[in-house]
DNA sequence: CGCAAGCGGTTGCATACGTAACTGTATAGA
DNA sequence: TCTATACAGTTACGTATGCAACCGCTTGCG
């Protein structure tokens, strides 16, 4: 950690401390491992079945398929988090009678009381995070984010549903 | 995607898509399966193993525990990939004399120049990154990662060393 | 010395994850 | 209507990952 550093690979030489892929990821392990174990520790939740749980809070009904797409998680880790929500009686899933291949979620009423709870502790998180920046910071940071987010999306074969990740 | 949104979570509401930490998640997954999509089919090199020649040929002969701070990996992580880069033969063993509880890590002759042929195309993947960005923007990108991963560190309970992570 | 405690590194085990194959349902076209 | 194809979601399987126990070596202290 320098003082007031360049902070990004110069040319030629790849420092791997100051490469930008690396500082992401050993930033975003550091956020997601907190987080988790804060969700795991209070809730036993991991971050797939957080995630779930979060995009249900706020719009409820949604197919599994659905729910995919807005927690950027594949099917198959949406498919698992929903069978253990559902387990631990956090969720409700009801096939869709218009189309039967399809299943509706929605928080149970134990889940809705879970979220009320969880989504106080995640914001405070975020605080926690942002606290240092300054308020056009905040704005600048979310801008960058977005560039980098499409940037990255070009570069990627397929840009169809991308999957996985943590937090 | 909203065009020209705020971005960052709002009083009271959590909003996923908004959510700094899942935007972070998302984003590094994204930009950590391109990189290891690339090392994994022209060298046969998972993350950790790139990781690992990444310092080792920024500086050699460092042991096992220093590329793991080096790297923010853990020992754990650090040992497999070395065992597997040595069984490649790129990088070379040896037990320090002075401490023989030690070992000494350096590339060997194919080791490096496998380092030579990668480094360009991981410094490529930055640039076509950060292209779209200003040169002021980058520097503003850079200074507000370091704020946001000392922030992440200040909430970690033991802020010994990191782990895990991607890239 | 001799032994307890600590450190560098590895291994075993249990879990998490992604890919691909599979089940059941819907639908377009002959 | 029958069949081929596509789609929603699940299951199976191989690999990766983290934690904890472990092995050998070193060192501090009696």
């Amino acid at each position: 950690m320098q003082p007031l550093a360049k902070r990004l690979a110069k040319q030629g030489r790849l420092v791997l401390e100051d490469f930008l892929p690396y500082r992401l990821s050993v930033l975003t392990n550091t956020i997601s491992a907190q987080l988790a174990r804060q969700y795991a520790e209070r809730f036993k939740l991991s971050i797939p079945q957080w995630r779930v749980m979060a995009v249900l809070g706020e719009q409820s009904g949604l197919s599994a398929g659905e729910v995919g797409v807005r927690t950027a998680m594949d099917k198959v880790s949406v498919s698992r988090a929903v069978a253990a929500l559902e387990a631990q009686g956090r969720i409700v899933r009801k096939i869709d009678d218009a189309d039967r291949r399809r299943t509706v979620l929605r928080l149970s009423a134990k889940g809705q009381r879970i979220y009320a709870e969880i989504v106080p502790i995640a914001l405070d998180a975020e605080h926690a995070l942002v606290r240092a920046l300054g308020q056009g910071d905040l704005q600048k940071l979310s801008r960058l984010l977005t560039r980098l987010q499409e940037a990255a999306n070009a570069l990627t074969p397929t840009p169809t549903t991308r999957s996985g990740a943590r937090s």
